[in-house]
DNA sequence: CCGATTGTTGGGAATTATACAACTACCTGT
DNA sequence: ACAGGTAGTTGTATAATTCCCAACAATCGG
C-alpha cells in the first residue's frame, strides 16, 4: 500500500503515451498497464479532463496534453541555477559560435535544462529535457567526474568511440580530472563534439554542468583546448557568481 | 465514477507544487485538496517514485520532478509543426533581430511552443510553455482573428493598454484581419511589442502563430509595418510548407 | 452491408484508498 | 538543554472506490 495504485497507472500511462509515436490507442495502453480497457478508458479521460493527456478527435487515440509543457515551465523558470547561467550560456555562444548547454544531474543521467543555440546554420542542438548518458557526453562527464559519481555499470555504446569499458573510462575520467574539463569526441552522437565543464555552488558542490557542442567540422580536435579554455573561463565565473548569496 | 480520485488528487497536487514558490509542505498541500495528511503522503510519495515530484532533502517539501521536463520535450519534439516551423523562426530573427515565437491554441490561450532568441543583448523572451491570454499578445490574437475564434469573456488588463472592452477588441480585431497581421502594442508587458500572423496547414486549418518580439525601443511604431511586411512573408512561406504532404 | 476492432458506459464484488491515530524527526524559543 | 510544537511518515480497520466483467456504441475495412 506504499504506492497508489490508481495513480501510478496514470502516470506510467503519460510516459507511455509520450514514447508512442502517434499516440496510443486504449487497448494498446491497457495492454501495456495490465489492466482493463474500462479502467484504462477511465483512467486516460481523468488525465485528459486534466490536461496531462488529450484524445486525437479523429483517431481517438491519447497523446500527451499541453499541461505537461507548462508545467515543464514552471519547474524550468523556479530554478534559480537556470536563471543565472542564462548570461554565461549567452556568452559560451559569442566566444565559440557554438551551441551552449546546461544540465544538472537528474534521473542517473544529464537532463538539459536549458540551451542557446549557434548562430551558424549548421548546428547542433540538445532540447531542453533531454537525458543524456552521463559516460558519453561532456555534460555527463563532468557531472560524473567532478561530482564524484561512481561511474555507471551499464553502458551503452552509442557510436563506435563511446567508451565502454569500465577501466579505459576510469582512466579516461582521471585525464579529465586533470585536465579540468570533459569532452565528448563523437561518442553520443556521430559528428558531434561536446566540452564541458562543472558548476559548483557557494559550497563547493557541483550543482550542474556547462558545456558547448558544434559538429566536429568546425569543432577541430586542435581547436578543442581552446574552446576548453573559454568554457572552463566562464564556467569558473558561473561557480563564482553562484558563490555569492 | 467517471473521475478517477485518486488519479485526480495526484494530478491537483502536482499543479500546486508546480505554482507553489519554493516547494510546498505535505499538511498544506493536504489542506488544498482536502484530504488527510497520510493520504498526501502517499500520494505525493507515489508521484516521487515516478519522478513526477521529488522531496527536498533538507526541507522536506516537495517540488516537481525532472520527469515533467522530459515528457514536455517527448511532446514537444514530436509536433510536426514545430520541427517545420524551426528554420522560419531562425529566418525571422536573421531578418529582424527580434526574438521569434511559435504558438499553437492550448487551454483557451496561446501556448509558446518553441522560440528562438534574439542575438541583442536587450530581448524580450517568452519562455517555451508560456500559456498567454489571446487578447492582448499578437500571437494570441492572430490565432483568433484568423482561427475564427470566439472572443473571451473575461478579459484582464495587464498593463494600461490592454484592451478590455468587447466591442474595442471586436473593432481592434476587424483591422487585424483586413491588415493581415496582428500587433501587441504593450498590451501585455510593458515596453514589448509583439507583431504576429496565423500558420495554415494544407487544409487552409489555422494550426498556430508566429511572430516577433522586443523592446519597444527597437521596435517603434514606425517600424512595425516593416516587421510585418516579413513576419508575413516568412509566416507565407511557412504556410506554403504546409501545404505540401 | 456486414463483420471486426476499438472505445465508452453500467453494475456488482472486492480490492484499495482513506481517515484516524500513533510515532518519529525536526525546529524553535526560552 | 529542554520542552513544546510542528511537520512528515508509518500502522490499521473500515468503507468507499476502483476494478473487472459484460454489454453497448462507434468506427473501420472488406
Amino acid at each position: 500500500m506504499a504506492e497508489i495504485q490508481s495513480l501510478a497507472r496514470g502516470l506510467k500511462m503519460m510516459e507511455l503515451i509520450a514514447l508512442a509515436e502517434g499516440g496510443m490507442g486504449i487497448t494498446e495502453l491497457a495492454e501495456q498497464i495490465g489492466v482493463d480497457k474500462s479502467t484504462a478508458s477511465r483512467l486516460m479521460g481523468t488525465l485528459a479532463t486534466y490536461g496531462f493527456a488529450e484524445q486525437d478527435a479523429t483517431t481517438r487515440r491519447y497523446r500527451l496534453g499541453p499541461k505537461v509543457v507548462t508545467l515543464s515551465r514552471y519547474l524550468l523558470t523556479r530554478m534559480p541555477l537556470r536563471e543565472q547561467a542564462k548570461p554565461f550560456l549567452h556568452r559560451l555562444v559569442d566566444r565559440t559560435g557554438e551551441g551552449a548547454h546546461l544540465a544538472i544531474l537528474a534521473q542517473g543521467g544529464a537532463l538539459y535544462i536549458d540551451q542557446v543555440e549557434s548562430p551558424a546554420t549548421l548546428r547542433a542542438t540538445t532540447g531542453v529535457g533531454t537525458i543524456a548518458p552521463l559516460h558519453c557526453t561532456a555534460l555527463g562527464k563532468a557531472l560524473m567526474t567532478f561530482g564524484n559519481l561512481p561511474q555507471p555499470q551499464q553502458m551503452k555504446a552509442f557510436t563506435a568511440r563511446t567508451i565502454v569499458d569500465a577501466d579505459t573510462l576510469r582512466v579516461h575520467l582521471e585525464q579529465t580530472r586533470r585536465q579540468g574539463y570533459a569532452v565528448d569526441d563523437e561518442e553520443y552522437e556521430y559528428g558531434v563534439r561536446c566540452v564541458a565543464v562543472p558548476v559548483y555552488d557557494y559550497r563547493g558542490k557541483v550543482v550542474g554542468a556547462i558545456g558547448v557542442s558544434g559538429p566536429a567540422g568546425r569543432m577541430s580536435l586542435e581547436r578543442v583546448p581552446e574552446i576548453a579554455r573559454i568554457v572552463m573561463e566562464v564556467g569558473k565565473d558561473l561557480s563564482d557568481r553562484l558563490s555569492f548569496r
